[in-house]
DNA sequence: GCCCACGATTGATGAACATCAAGCGGGCTG
DNA sequence: CAGCCCGCTTGATGTTCATCAATCGTGGGC
């Protein structure tokens, strides 16, 4: 690792309340890796052998069936990725390749099992992960069976800019074609959907996306107290 | 609590691992309730007072949003809901209510996050039941995102029977309404969805579906080995 | 036993979205 | 600097699904 991504990787609410010990034993047992872009890095179905912590780059997770890909989830730096498989060693139920350039740090899954019975408050940090992505699933389920594609993109809008900090000017970091099949769309309809919203207080400038009428936006949105505006 | 249900309910995976005088900690200081049918036990953004077993009965888990509703999970016995958010303290993401009359063991949510702290073995239990509810997610959303309505019925009916003894012979235990509303989409489409159905391997009769070709199913409705098989 | 209520079904229409097919434009390569 | 590749966009068309409306069938109440 070099001198500073440890304290960062130690820092990940994951790892960060375990004991000195116990993580040195993680660290120690795994291995930081430098992967090309579009690299497959595990195939849905295969057996869990690492849990992967994206440290720098940027990773899609895609699931397919019958000839088809949705993306499920674009992971960046500095996460941990496809802890459910691990925890309940299963076969992987998404697929994973790197976008970009990619370090990442692979932890053997057979030894996140056992420090996580040694360390409760590693398993503490495991369970509140697994809850808090449970409930991101359960939010990306309801937006997909109650609301339609422009509705979708602009939620993601107001997502994103309060994640870039709430400034009205919104990066897009991944490709559009991604952002459509992350939204359960095809490019096309994101396309529209964008030229749709430049109706409704957001104007679009290649990646770049800018909030002009806030509350434009959030009446044709509707988004959800509860659902849209916590994390 | 009945004679009999103690120790059913002692019994879950939640349940069954962790020390005795824990587990009396929490009996001791939860409540059994009998709630009558079309009863909201909460609603959707309520911060989350209990964690529910259902000992008897049938419970669903819905969301909505801007006027419309979706059935998320329909709960059966004897299962505890909504883990994750009595995990992470946090409002819950959807309301439930009681389908038929029911009996529910609530857990003050408080409790059962100082007893998991004290109990590694029900720690543990709660993670590995949270890992399986994020998988379970990650697959209603794949089915959601990659399938189509007949499709996504088939591969429900196969699981029914998969769960019901794989005899062939399904009963649909909810009302068709609810069904449709779980599979995303609406009553009319799920009738023309057994309509479709029924040139592929199965007859219905009101609540029973029969599954006359099973091959005929699987090739129309392409389940998928990991997705689908497991569980 | 009759009738009503209500869920399920069926048909007709329309909206949302996918697909197919060109074009546009910007960045990279030679 | 020219040319080309590729992602994005735009338009035309078709499919899937929702909506609206009406009818069927069954189980419960009077």
């Amino acid at each position: 690792m070099r001198p500073g991504e440890r304290p960062e990787i130690a820092n990940l609410p994951l790892f960060r309340e375990m004991q000195d010990q116990q993580r040195e034993r993680i660290f120690s047992g795994s291995f930081l890796q430098v992967f090309p872009p579009q690299l497959t890095l595990f195939e849905l179905g295969q057996h869990p052998d690492f849990l992967h912590v994206l440290v720098d780059g940027l990773v899609e997770l895609y699931a397919h069936s019958a000839g088809r890909d949705t993306t499920m989830r674009i992971v960046e730096p500095v996460t941990s990725f496809i802890l459910a498989a691990v925890v309940t060693d299963q076969p992987y139920l998404m697929s994973a390749r790197t976008l970009v350039s990619s370090r990442i740090l692979l932890v053997p899954a057979a030894l996140v099992r056992e420090v996580v019975k040694d360390d409760p408050a590693l398993m503490q940090a495991t369970m509140r992960e697994l809850a808090h992505a449970y409930r991101d699933m359960v939010r990306a389920l309801t937006d997909m069976k109650l609301r339609q594609s422009a509705e979708r993109l602009g939620n993601l809008i107001l997502r994103l800019d309060r994640r870039q900090g709430g400034t009205g000017s919104v990066l897009l970091k991944a490709e559009k074609r991604l952002l459509a099949s992350l939204l359960g769309m095809t490019p096309e309809n994101l396309s529209r959907a964008f030229g749709v919203l430049t109706g409704h207080g957001i104007t679009v400038s290649g990646p770049n996306v800018t909030i002009t009428d806030r509350a434009a936006l959030e009446a044709f949105s509707r988004p959800d107290p509860v659902r849209d505006d916590l994390v």
